[in-house]
DNA sequence: GTGCAACCTCAAGTTAAGTTGAGGTCAAGC
DNA sequence: GCTTGACCTCAACTTAACTTGAGGTTGCAC
């Protein structure tokens, strides 16, 4: 038994992606179906979970670059199990992790900074001396880098 | 007494970021400086905490255009005051929790698709009747809407 | 009163993530 | 066997947020 193929028309309407947007990605190289006689795009079913994983990935902030390498843990040649996604998603909580922290980093500065009336963090900084504020000269260029 | 002035270069210094990026935003609309004779920008010590301000919110993913809706309730005229930043900062400070927020929502929407093994979402979407998912067409993208 | 760093404008280039359009081909149903 | 919707490529356009470069002017220090 062979993999069951699907167009790409098929594949934008189970993920609500564009079919020029679909292209795009296989342009950028996140998808790499195979082509018929005709020279027509056949995609493998699995190619929507993979389309859905990018979509959340951008969801999360994360660019097509960066969701690529992920995409390149996938084994190639054969379809990716459970395993491989599991994978992959527990690195991704990990990045999801991060973010809210960063968040919840920056909303605190922000506390501070509403407090003492320093929106430039000239002050703020005093309280930020954990961070790595400074080393990169003056600004606020440093507060969520 | 009238408030001092400051140029462009030592703005850019002050704040960290480029004096070609100062002059965007004032194309933008964000800041607006005074011309000497000889048509230089002359900013005002307080632009220092403006540009603080942009560069914060820009950090909380929001575009210029927003931000400059939220400058927009500074009184024009007379220079801010500590209460009228304290009430941009408020705001913001909601919209962070928001942000934060749709991470958590995401990272548990992950979690679950770890479990099930379901990356389309077409399973996991049953656990999230209250979402306004499947409103919009098949598809991941209303995830995070 | 001159040198020169810092300033000015305006046009064009850059990256990300696509979309839109022109002009042409494929494939499936009747 | 033909029609027609779905598909193809390639080039150009879009938005955001800037940067870079060319060519010219200002203003402060000596």
């Amino acid at each position: 038994m062979h993999a069951s193929f699907i167009t790409i028309g098929q594949l934008a309407k189970r993920t609500g992606v564009a079919v020029s947007a679909l292209r795009f990605y296989e342009e950028k190289g996140l998808l790499d179906p195979i082509r018929t006689g005709g020279n027509q795009r056949r995609f493998l079913r699995g190619d929507i979970r993979r389309v859905s994983f990018i979509l959340i990935a951008q969801k999360l902030g994360l660019g097509l670059a960066e969701i690529e390498d992920h995409l390149a843990a996938l084994p190639q040649g054969r379809n990716p199990t459970l395993a491989d996604w599991q994978k992959i998603s527990r690195q991704m909580r990990v990045q999801i992790d991060e973010k809210i922290k960063l968040l919840n980093r920056t909303r605190n500065q922000l506390d501070q900074c509403i407090g003492c009336g320093c929106l430039s963090l000239e002050k703020c900084r005093l309280y930020n001396k954990d961070d790595k504020l400074g080393l990169k000269g003056p600004g606020p260029r440093a507060v969520l880098d």
